[in-house]
RNA sequence: GGACCCGUAGCUCAGUUGGUUAGAGCGCUUCCUUGACAUGGAAGAGGUCACAAGUUCGAGUCUUGUCGGGUCCACCA
C-alpha cells in the first residue's frame, strides 16, 4: 500500500464504488433470505421537482446509516426509493416552463399539458433520486416507484372506492381554502399561517329604517362585505339585546340584512358586531349554516370580483378591496382605520393569500381514522423521536378536522368518480365499472363523464409504506417488509404526511406502518435561517460532495444533527480530515505488519501475551462498540459518529498507535493494531461507506464487499478495566521511572537533556523547546534524568537494559496533583456517605420514607462506600 | 391565544439515570516538515454552564420564577 498518496482522494475512491455497488447490487432485499427477518424503512418520496438539498442529505443519511448498519447486522434490509409526483408542485413548475413558450394549461388543453408534465418528469423527475444515489444510499434501486405508477394509482383507486364504500368519503359544499393563483383547493395544512400587519376598518352599517343610525362592524377584509347577508351579535350583549332583528342595509350593494344573534361572537372584539359573509368566511359559513343565511359569492375562482360584487365587478379582490373603502369613505360610512397585526393564509406552494370559497369539493371524513390511529398511539404506536414531538401528533388527531382531498389541477390521480346528465355520481375503480353502476340504475347504458379534478397529492403518499410493496395485490414482499420499521422525517411534516400514514396504514392493512417515527432538525445557514431556494442561502450538497466528498459531506453532516443543524461550508473539513487519517492511519498499519498479523477474530490473539497499552485498547474498543451500537439503535447518530471519531483518533491513534511504535516487531502487537483498525473500519462502514469501502479492499486485497459484511461480535471478556483505567497506566509509568532511576542511578535534581531520535540512530539532536515536557516529567517523578532520553515522534521512550519503554506524552499526569484529586474525591465521597447513613439513623425519616426509598438510600451508602476503599487502595498505589 | 425547544469557551455544539478538576471541533498563542498523516503532532490561553430562588452531603443536570432567542399549532371578525 506504500505506493498510495498520502493524501486520501475521496473523488476517485466514491466514483470507484459507486460503479462497484450498481453493478453487483448488494443493497437489493429478497424477502425470506435470512434467519434475523426483514429490516424495512421507506424513504420519504421526494418531489419530482425537487434538487438534492441539504435537508435531504441529512435525512437520507440517517437512514443509510441504519439500513447499512441492520444489513450488516444480518438483516434483509430494505430500502425503498421513490418519488412524489407533487401535485400542485410539479405542475407549477410546468406552467411556467411553459409560460416561457407563451403558453398556458387553457391554450395547451388537458391532454397536452400532461403530455409535457410526464415528458418532463421523464427529463427531470429522477434527478434527485441520481444525486441521493451519488451520496452513497444504499437503496434497493431496483424497486424505485413513483407515485403516479400504474400499480400504484390502482392502489389509490382502491383506497378512495373503499373509503366511499365504508362512508368515509363524501361529497359537499363547504368553505375551503381557494388559492386564485393556482386555482384550486387547498387543505387546512396547505394554508399556511404568516404574519401580517393588516388595517382593521370599521364599516357603519346604516339601519334600514333609520338611515341616520348605525351599527358599527369591523374586518380585516372590507371587499367581502359586498356577499354579507347578515350581521351578528352575541345575545348577551346588552348593548345589542334590543336590535336583534332589526334590518341593516348593506352599503354599496344595498342589500337587506338583518341582526342576527349568535354565540360565536366575542363582546370584546371590535364593536361587537360582527358582519356575516358566508360564502367567504369560515365562521360565517357555519353561522349561514346555524341561520339559514343567503350564500352571495362576490368572487370568481381567480380572485376576481364577479357581478354580485356590484360596481366592483372585473376588479381583482385586492383593487376591489381598496375602491370599496374609498367608496366607503366618500359615503362616510367608514368610521375608522386601525392598524392590526394578524395572520393570514397563504398557499404553501405559491404563496399566495388564500381566499375562503365556497365551492364543491371531496372530503375524507377524519374522525373515525384518527380514533384508530389515537387507540394505536396510547398503545405506543408508532414510537416517536424524540419524545417532545408526540403531543404535537396526538394533537392533532384529537383535534383532526376532515380533509379537502380535491384539486382543481390536472397533474395527480383523477378522481374516481363518473357523473350521469343528471349530476349523479358512481364512484368506481374503473369507467367500465362506473357504467354498469348507471346501468344497474338506469337500466341503460348511460353517457358519462369523468371528475375533472384530481386527489390531492397527500391522498397518494399516504399509502407509500404499503402501496410501494405490491398493494392492493397480496405479495410476499408485503407480508414479508411490512410494517416497516422507521421513518425519518422532518417535523413539518407531522400532519400532511406522517399521521395520514398510520391511518392508512391501520385502515387498509390493519398494522402500523411503521414502529419509530424519528424526527430530525431542519437544517439551516450559519446564521439560523431554513435553507432554501428563495432565500438563496441554499448549499448544494453536489458542490460540497465534490469538494469534500460524499463521506466528508455524511460525517459533518451526522456530527452536528444534534437539534436543528447550523452549516457551514468549514464543517465539512472535519469529515474530510477525518477520511484522511482513516486512510492515513491505515497505511501507516499496513505498513508497518506482515500479511499473517491480518487477523479476523481476536481469538488469533494471544491477549495474555499482550502489553498494558495492546490490552488497553482492545478494552476501550470493545466497550466502543457497545456504545456505538446502542447509539445507533438509539437514534442517537451525533453521539455515534462522535463516539467513532474520539475512539478512533484521540484513543487509537494519538494514544495506541503511539505507545505501539516501540513494539512493532511484536506480532501480537501487529495483530491488534490490525483487528481493531479493520473492526473500526466496519464499524465507520455506515457513516462513511465509500472510504471504508475502499480500506477493506486494500485490507483484504480481494473482491470483498465490505457493505455485505457482518458488523463486529462484542467480546465483554476482553473488557480489561485494569488496564483501561488512567491510573493502571499511570503506575506502570511511575513504575517505569522508577525503573530508569535504579538502573542508570540518576539523583533527583540532575541536569538531563532530552532528545528526538533522528534517521542515524549515532547522531542525537538536543531540542530545546521540548523543556515544558520535561519539566514535566521531572514534576511527575520528582526525579531527573542524566542519560537521555529519546522522544519518538509523539511518546518518551526509554531504554533500561534491554528494557525498552514508551510512554505517549499525554500520560505524563501530574502525580501531585492526581493525588490531591483522589484524596478531594475520597473526602467528598465520605462525606456523602456519612449523610446517608445519618439520614438512615433518624428515626422519622425512617418512619416517613417508602422502604424502597429507605432501600435505595442504603444500597447508594453501601456503594458510596465500596467506592472509597477502591480510591484509597488506588492513592496508596500512586504514592 | 395554545404547545414545545434552546441560552455551556470568541464561534458551532456535546454533556445518558444529579457525583472526580465541565468536554469536542473550529478559531487564537507557542513550538515541531519527525520515518502514516501539516487535511498532521505537542503544549497552552479562554467558561461565576443566561439570571434568581429552592430541593440535596453534592446541581450544567431536578423544581419554580425572570429575562433573552427560536419553532409548531390556531376560524377573534
Amino acid at each position: 500500500m506504500s505506493e498510495i498518496a498520502a493524501r486520501y482522494n475521496p473523488k476517485e475512491v466514491e466514483e470507484k464504488h459507486l460503479k462497484i455497488w450498481d453493478a453487483k447490487k448488494p443493497f437489493h432485499a429478497t424477502a425470506k433470505k435470512s434467519k434475523k427477518g426483514a429490516f424495512t424503512i421507506v424513504i420519504p418520496p421526494p418531489n419530482v421537482t425537487g434538487v438534492l438539498h441539504m435537508g435531504h442529505a441529512l435525512n437520507n443519511t440517517l437512514q443509510d446509516i441504519l439500513t447499512r448498519y441492520k444489513r450488516m447486522q444480518g438483516f434483509d434490509a430494505l430500502w425503498m426509493p421513490g418519488t412524489d409526483h407533487a401535485g400542485i408542485a410539479t405542475q407549477n413548475v410546468v406552467e411556467k416552463q411553459i409560460a416561457k413558450e407563451g403558453l398556458t394549461r387553457e391554450t395547451l388543453g388537458r391532454e397536452k399539458f400532461m403530455e409535457r408534465l410526464w415528458e418532463w418528469k421523464k427529463t427531470n423527475g429522477d434527478t434527485i433520486l441520481d444525486q441521493l444515489h451519488k451520496l452513497g444510499s444504499s437503496c434497493d434501486w431496483d424497486r424505485t416507484r413513483f407515485t403516479m405508477d400504474e400499480s400504484y394509482s390502482d392502489a389509490v383507486k382502491e383506497v378512495f372506492v373503499e373509503l366511499y364504500q365504508r362512508g368515509l368519503i363524501y361529497q359537499g359544499q363547504y368553505i375551503i381554502n381557494w388559492c386564485p393563483r393556482c386555482e384550486t383547493a387547498l387543505a387546512d395544512e396547505e394554508a399556511e399561517h404568516k404574519d401580517a400587519n393588516g388595517h382593521l376598518w370599521h364599516i357603519k352599517y346604516p339601519f334600514k329604517d333609520n338611515p341616520e343610525e348605525f351599527v358599527t362592524v369591523a374586518t380585516t377584509r372590507p371587499e367581502t362585505m359586498l356577499g354579507d347577508t347578515a350581521v351578528a351579535v352575541n345575545p348577551k350583549d346588552e348593548r345589542y339585546k334590543d336590535l336583534i332583528g332589526k334590518v341593516l342595509v348593506v352599503p354599496l350593494v344595498n342589500r337587506e340584512i338583518r341582526i342576527i344573534a349568535d354565540d360565536f361572537v366575542d363582546r370584546e372584539f371590535g364593536s361587537g358586531a360582527v358582519k356575516v359573509t358566508p360564502a367567504h368566511d369560515p365562521n360565517d359559513f357555519a353561522m349561514g349554516r346555524r341561520h339559514n343565511l343567503e350564500f352571495v359569492n362576490i368572487m370568481h375562482s381567480n380572485g376576481v370580483l364577479n357581478n354580485n360584487a356590484g360596481p366592483f365587478k372585473n376588479m381583482d379582490r385586492f383593487e376591489g378591496r381598496k375602491a370599496v373603502v374609498k367608496a366607503l369613505e366618500e359615503l362616510g360610512l367608514l368610521a375608522k382605520i386601525d392598524a392590526h397585526a394578524h395572520a393570514v393564509r397563504r398557499c404553501y406552494r405559491c404563496d399566495t393569500i388564500v381566499e375562503p370559497y365556497l365551492s364543491k369539493q371531496w372530503f375524507v371524513k377524519m374522525k373515525p381514522l384518527a380514533d384508530k390511529a389515537l387507540e394505536a398511539f396510547h398503545q405506543g404506536q408508532p414510537s416517536i423521536q424524540p419524545k417532545r414531538w408526540e403531543k404535537v401528533y396526538e394533537n392533532w388527531l384529537v383535534d383532526i378536522r376532515d380533509w379537502c382531498i380535491s384539486r382543481q389541477i390536472w397533474w395527480g390521480h383523477r378522481i374516481p368518480v363518473w357523473y350521469d346528465e343528471e349530476g349523479n355520481h358512481f364512484v368506481a375503480r374503473s369507467e367500465a365499472e362506473a357504467k354498469e353502476q348507471a346501468r344497474v340504475k338506469w337500466g341503460k347504458n348511460v353517457v358519462l363523464k369523468q371528475d375533472p379534478d384530481v386527489l390531492d397529492t397527500w391522498f397518494s403518499s399516504w399509502l407509500w409504506p404499503f402501496a410501494t410493496l405490491g398493494w392492493p395485490k397480496k405479495s410476499e414482499d408485503l407480508e414479508y417488509f411490512y410494517p416497516t420499521a422507521t421513518l425519518f422525517t422532518a417535523p413539518e411534516i407531522i400532519f400532511f404526511w406522517v399521521a395520514r400514514m398510520v391511518m392508512a396504514g391501520l385502515e387498509f392493512n390493519g398494522k402500523v406502518p411503521f414502529k419509530d417515527v424519528v424526527l430530525h432538525g431542519t437544517v439551516r445557514d450559519a446564521k439560523g435561517l431554513k435553507m432554501s431556494k428563495s432565500l438563496g442561502n441554499a448549499m448544494d450538497p453536489l458542490e460540497i460532495i465534490a469538494e469534500y466528498g460524499a463521506d466528508a459531506l455524511r460525517f459533518s453532516m451526522v456530527l452536528n444533527s444534534g437539534q436543528d443543524i447550523y452549516i457551514s461550508k468549514e464543517k465539512f473539513e472535519i469529515g474530510r480530515n477525518f477520511s484522511n487519517k482513516l486512510w492515513n492511519a491505515s497505511r501507516f498499519v499496513l505498513m508497518n505488519i506482515k500479511p499473517e498479523a491480518k487477523v479476523s477474530s481476536f481469538d488469533e490473539i494471544d491477549v495474555a501475551k499482550l502489553d498494558v497499552a495492546s490490552r488497553w485498547i482492545i478494552s476501550r474498543y470493545q466497550k466502543a462498540l457497545a456504545e456505538v451500537g446502542q447509539a445507533i439503535e438509539q437514534y442517537r447518530y451525533s453521539e455515534g459518529v462522535n463516539l467513532l471519531y474520539e475512539f478512533f483518533w484521540a484513543t487509537y491513534c494519538d494514544w495506541y498507535l503511539e505507545m505501539i511504535k516501540g513494539k512493532l516487531d511484536d506480532i501480537n502487537v501487529q495483530k491488534t493494531a490490525y483487528l481493531i483498525l479493520e473492526n473500526t473500519v466496519k464499524m465507520l462502514h455506515p457513516f462513511v461507506p465509500f472510504v471504508t469501502e475502499e480500506l477493506y479492499s486494500e485490507f483484504k486485497q480481494k473482491e470483498v464487499l465490505l457493505t455485505l459484511e457482518a458488523w463486529p461480535t462484542f467480546y465483554p471478556d476482553l473488557i480489561d478495566e485494569k488496564a483501561e483505567s488512567s491510573l493502571a497506566v499511570l503506575v506502570e509509568l511511575v513504575g517505569a521511572i522508577r525503573n530508569i532511576r535504579a538502573q542508570w542511578n540518576i539523583k533527583p535534581h540532575d541536569q538531563i537533556a532530552l532528545v528526538i531520535a533522528t534517521e542515524n540512530k549515532d547522531s542525537i539532536t538536543l531540542v530545546k523547546d521540548n523543556k515544558d515536557i520535561l519539566n514535566k516529567l521531572v514534576r511527575t517523578s520528582d526525579i531527573s534524568f542524566e542519560k537521555t532520553v529519546p522522544v519518538i515522534k509523539n511518546a518518551v521512550a526509554g531504554v533500561v537494559g534491554d528494557m525498552q519503554f514508551f510512554i505517549p506524552l499525554g500520560a505524563l499526569i501530574d502525580v501531585a496533583k492526581e493525588k490531591t484529586k483522589l484524596e478531594a474525591l475520597i473526602l467528598q465521597q465520605a462525606k456523602a456517605a456519612d449523610a446517608i447513613e445519618g439520614r438512615l439513623a433518624n428515626a422519622g425519616f425512617v418512619s416517613k420514607a417508602p422502604a424502597e426509598v429507605i432501600e435505595k438510600e442504603r444500597e447508594r451508602m453501601e456503594e458510596l462506600r465500596a467506592k472509597n476503599i477502591e480510591l484509597k487502595k488506588a492513592l496508596v498505589s500512586l504514592v
